[in-house]
DNA sequence: CTAGGGTTAG
């Protein structure tokens, strides 16, 4: 390397023989010396100019020290430990020198070290100035403590730091990292348009990403475009993330035209959300074409593809995927094995589950989480196996949760194993569950059982509970890059109801007849047919065949389970209308094609 | 004649 070669010969950078000292001026050598401990590149090296700088008696001389602490503490090759030895010898350290220190510790992750370094500053009377705030709130982002946060905040106002744009930018983030998004917007709002940096748009937005806000992340990133900034990479990717869980395949594929156009490169992030996204869209093959291309892949890179091919169905692929990523020496991390274990699920292919449930405890030693377990409890309930599915239950480490009893309860349906699904219930009721979709599956298998005095015992509690008309379930529907929004029985798209008038004669033509037997309201015949034609996920198809062209897929995302009445009705559409529909629930994707489903009727 | 402040994926 250059530069040690170089240090190896000190005389060479700093003239300590003959005339060089004596000619140059006091302040070229001090220049002379920041100037070198900016080119270090390691700690070597700067061990090398700090010997000099004493030597040459220039370490209490114009910033030499400041200089030595911050190249040493904040450089990446940095060590801490050397930067405190010499921030110790600072006679009279300033608020520069404190400042630095902190930021060295936070970033060596020392945040405790980053904290008493504070407290230190404030021991020795050196006022804390607007540089300090930024990096004391970044340790309380790092450490989750909004409490301290809120502290800082105070402090921050009645030295009168509130109006420095920095300190405010550092401010929002750090409220919302630590998930109080109300503060965080409340610091944003404050601040004039005028005053707002990319930094505080970015902020903002990661904001809203990271509680899961997702439409309004958009509406930012919408109101940020409008006043004429541009968006910045790291911008994009919560903007991507808001489209995957949004299903905004529309505005994702606008995002990406955008990056392509405003930068010279991908890196491994935008490419990896982009991946995400398009697999969580409905566009499994596009998103496996960028994987195929990508020039670096890391763990993250196969995660998304893995658990992106098993909600398609797709588990060979996502098989094959993850024993590529092996070969390629990534190790599996929990999250992956619960792709992979999804992929299984999805698939209903038991022995593979066993396989990789052994592979993920035995082969590569992670600590099953509740997650793995619920594929597992998933996979055994589906197959009949619902003995076993309990004995694994009961073996885990853990308390079973809400997932792991639904999973049971909806196995116990489909088998009508009613003595273990009530089981299954009183477990989950146990949870306290305010879910209605949950007395909905108990009384469904009641009625499966043709157990009517059941199923009107639920409906008796449903409505002492509050439950009844509580409409949970939606439809999101994107037409022309704007996404629409459905429940039941919701009545504000006139236009509307004609079309499902007409598909419905269509419909019935197929020898389609609605399955009202699981409508559980208490009214009559027509009034339950009436309810079940007005599901959400209908009336957005409804609306998007009206308003979409005819060659293009009608795509959707729902919140909830889709009900089998819909399913079914969807299969005949699909062959009616000659349209492909691509319906994400909150398990999988549904892609219906010429009367068919990509899930086999299993989901 | 000094240095330093926010942010990106499962």
């Amino acid at each position: 390397m250059v530069g040690s070669s170089v240090l190896h010969q000190p005389k060479l950078l700093i003239p300590t023989h003959g005339n060089g000292l004596e000619i140059d001026s006091g302040s070229k050598r001090e220049q002379r010396c920041i100037f070198l401990l900016k080119k270090c590149t390691s700690v070597e090296e700067l061990k090398q100019v700090h010997a000099q700088i004493l030597k040459l008696g220039l370490f209490c001389k114009s910033f030499c020290a400041s200089n030595l602490v911050s190249s040493c503490a904040l450089s990446e090759w940095g060590s801490m430990d050397y930067a405190c030895s010499i921030f110790k010898h600072i006679d009279d350290p300033d608020s520069f020198d404190f400042n630095t220190m902190i930021r060295g510790h936070i970033k060596h992750m020392n945040l405790e070290q980053a904290v008493f370094t504070y407290l230190e500053m404030l021991h020795s009377g050196i006022e804390p100035d607007n540089f300090t705030y930024p990096a004391l709130l970044k340790a309380c982002t790092r450490l989750s403590a909004v409490d301290q946060g809120v502290q800082i905040h105070g402090q921050i106002f009645k030295l009168g730091f509130v109006d420095d744009v920095f300190v405010q930018n550092s401010l929002i983030n750090m409220y919302g990292k630590c998930g109080d998004i109300k503060r965080s917007c409340v610091v944003f709002e404050q601040m004039e348009d005028s005053r707002k940096t990319i930094a505080s748009w970015s902020s903002v937005i990661s904001a809203y990403a990271s509680t899961g806000m997702w439409s309004e992340c958009l509406r930012l990133f919408g109101e940020m475009n409008e006043i004429g900034l541009r968006a910045e990479e790291s911008i994009l990717v919560n903007v991507l993330c808001a489209c995957t869980h949004l299903g905004a395949l529309d505005l994702a594929m606008c995002t990406h035209g955008y990056l392509l156009r405003n930068l010279t490169g991908l890196n491994v992030i935008v490419e990896t959300s982009l991946i995400d996204v398009y697999m969580k869209c409905g566009f499994a093959d596009r998103g496996l074409f960028l994987f195929e291309k990508m020039s670096e892949r890391n763990q993250m890179s196969y995660s998304v593809v893995i658990s992106g091919l098993a909600i398609h169905g797709r588990a060979q692929e996502a098989f094959k995927i993850f024993k590529q990523m092996i070969e390629q020496g990534i190790k599996p991390d929990d999250v992956i094995y619960v792709g992979v274990l999804s992929a299984c699920n999805h698939a209903g292919l038991v022995e593979e589950g066993f396989k990789y449930f052994d592979k993920l405890r035995f082969e590569h030693r992670i600590q099953p989480t509740i997650q793995h377990f619920g594929c597992i409890v998933d996979l055994m309930g589906r197959a009949g196996m619902i003995d076993e599915a309990i004995e694994l239950i009961k073996s885990m480490p853990m308390e079973p949760n809400d997932v792991l009893w639904r999973s049971l309860l909806s196995s116990c349906k489909i088998h009508q194993n009613v003595e273990l699904g009530e089981f299954a219930a009183k477990n989950l009721f146990q949870l306290n569950s305010r879910n209605a979709s949950d007395y909905i599956l108990i009384s469904n298998m009641y009625a499966k059982a043709q157990r009517w005095h059941d199923v009107s015992m639920i409906r008796t509690e449903m409505a002492n509970k509050g439950l009844i008309n509580q409409v949970p379930g939606y439809s999101l529907v994107e037409v022309k890059r704007k996404m629409y929004k459905f429940v039941s029985n919701d009545t504000s798209h006139s236009q509307v109801y004609e079309m499902l008038h007409q598909m419905e004669w269509q419909l019935k033509f197929e020898g389609y007849s609605p399955d009202i037997s699981r409508v559980l309201l208490d009214v009559d015949e027509d009034e339950k047919r009436q309810r079940l034609s007005s599901h959400s996920q209908k009336l957005a198809i409804a609306f998007a065949l009206i308003h979409t062209s005819h060659t293009s897929r009608i795509r959707i995302v729902r919140n909830v389970r889709m009900c089998s009445d819909c399913h079914t009705y969807t299969k005949l559409i699909s062959t009616i209308y000659e349209r492909e529909i691509i319906v994400r629930d909150r398990n999988r994707f549904h892609h219906f094609k010429d009367g068919t489903c990509s899930c086999g009727d299993y989901w």
